[in-house]
RNA sequence: GCGCCCAUCGUCUAUCGGUCAGGACAUUAGGUUUUCAUCCUAGUAAGCCGGGUUCGACUCCCGGUGGGCGCGCCA
């Protein structure tokens, strides 16, 4: 029987990097055995749904290419099934009424557990069983009428032909009440599969208040959604070699449930980028382009730049450059007069012969030729005009031309700067900054 | 409280009874470079504890401890 496998989120707000790995987990099982991932939005829960977070699945699903098959399944068209399901159960006999009384709400259906010992096998976590005694019927259908989690959920399983149902730890428990749903209702159980937690430092829960939680945050820091994916894919899983960073091909074809932990793991936002600068420095230049620029377009600064500027820049900057928000530090390419840093200008700029470098420097530069190398050369004069060492000016360059004590080489900035702005820099560097 | 699950460097992980317990991130020290980053080299760093089983346990079993999850007319 070929494989069919589920995402199944309920739109109420943003997509939880859990839940995500969970849809990448069922993409890749899919894939890897050629089978298909369908899409259900569980949007009973009228109170919580809501379009835009409907919106923010599918623009997530889409961001990391995560492509599902068939048409998505909306669990709210699904209410007649529901309740035929539940009549069915109460003519047979497994489900009843009830007044659970207290609030005065009438009468609700409870399904009724088998009264026996269960068990399924898990394809992470093993064989698990449970205890009869351990074990209470559950309502299926509110006394309002509406179908309970638990009830929509196995049906439109069935419905939508689910063999393998991988979702996370927190189901485990629900499962032996699925399985007894599944039998009451004549269908044939799926398979299961439950995926270790992802926690925080503390080992609860990752949630936002541990950092980014979203996948949208993650987009908007700056992260790709190659290395986001490839990152989350070695969360609980690894495809048994020394391999990380690997391919989607690469991960889809080794990728298998006996190879998932079962023991929750800790998200390392510092793992995570450098694993992204790896991708970053590896994309084209026109990807990297376009990924910095919507990061930049966030800044007052940072909208309708020189394009070929901007590309010169994005060129020289691409492989130190680990998230695309860190563009945010580029300003001095694009903005005269640069904003100059106190400690970096206290440090280079503030002491003992600094001006007159600088000025060695500003005599041994000629304007009309200014590529990287030229300027390489007229610096080496400065330093051999002044009897010190190979780069020993170049802190002190840096800091009045770029204002910063971090960069990129300098002789490759300045060039990417051109002369006239280099030049007026260090003019104004030399008068203004020195002493 | 009851039930279920989990446990290898700080973190993510490899190991499916015999390994100097490997890799990656982080970290430390060098090197390259012009600062930062990249890159290269080297280093520090792990089997929760106690019992068994076995010629031999990180690996199998039991107990303990610790942690997580579940116990809704939420999903």
């Amino acid at each position: 029987m070929s494989v069919r496998v589920r995402f199944a989120p309920s739109p109420t707000g943003h997509v939880h990097i859990g839940n995500i790995r969970a849809a990448i987990f069922n993409w890749l099982f899919a894939r890897h055995h050629a089978g298909r991932f369908l899409l259900r939005i569980e949007d009973t829960d009228r109170e919580r749904s809501t379009p835009e977070a409907v919106q923010a699945i599918l623009d997530a699903m889409a961001w990391l290419g995560i492509q599902y098959d068939e048409t998505p399944l909306y669990q709210s068209t699904q209410h007649p099934r529901h309740m035929e399901a539940a009549e069915s159960l109460l003519r047979n006999g497994h489900a009843y009424k009830e007044d659970k009384g207290g609030t005065g709400q009438g009468e609700c259906i409870l399904f009724r557990m088998p009264g026996t010992d269960m068990a399924f096998h898990d394809e992470i976590k093993g064989d698990l069983s449970k205890k009869a005694a351990d074990m209470k019927d559950f309502v299926i259908v509110r006394s309002d009428g509406s179908p309970v989690f638990h009830l929509a959920n196995v049906v439109d399983d069935i419905t939508q032909g689910i063999t393998h149902i991988i979702r996370g730890d927190d189901h485990v428990e629900n499962t032996f009440r699925h399985v007894a749903l599944y039998q009451a209702l004549g269908a044939p159980v799926p398979r299961y599969a439950h995926l270790p937690m992802i926690v925080n430092a503390q080992g609860k829960p990752y949630s936002k208040r541990d950092g980014a939680a979203y996948v949208g945050q993650f987009r908007e820091m700056g992260y790709s959604a190659e290395a986001l994916f490839n990152y989350l894919t070695l969360l609980g899983w690894s495809p048994g070699d020394d391999r990380e960073k690997m391919t989607r091909e690469e991960i889809i074809s080794a990728f298998t449930l006996d190879r998932v932990k079962s023991a929750p793991a800790q998200m390392d936002l510092r793992k995570l980028t450098h694993m992204n600068g790896l991708y970053l420095a590896e994309l084209p230049l026109s990807e990297f382009a376009s990924g910095v620029r919507r990061s930049l377009s966030r800044l007052d600064w940072g909208q309708n730049l020189d394009e070929a500027l901007f590309l010169n820049v994005c060129r020289l900057m691409q492989s130190r450059t680990p998230l695309f928000s860190q563009s945010e530090t580029w300003k001095y390419f694009f903005i005269d007069p640069p904003e100059y840093d106190e400690k970096a200008v206290q440090k280079n700029l503030k002491k003992e012969g600094a001006r007159t470098a600088l000025e060695t420097i500003q005599r041994h530069l000629s304007p009309s030729d200014f590529s990287d190398s030229s300027i390489h050369a007229a610096i080496r004069k400065a330093e051999a005009e002044m009897g010190v060492g190979e780069g020993k000016l170049n802190q002190a360059l840096r800091v009045a031309v770029t204002g910063s004590s971090i960069g990129a080489g300098i002789y490759e900035t300045m060039a990417v700067l051109g002369a006239p702005r280099s030049l007026t820099r260090l003019k104004y560097a030399i008068e203004q900054l020195t002493s």
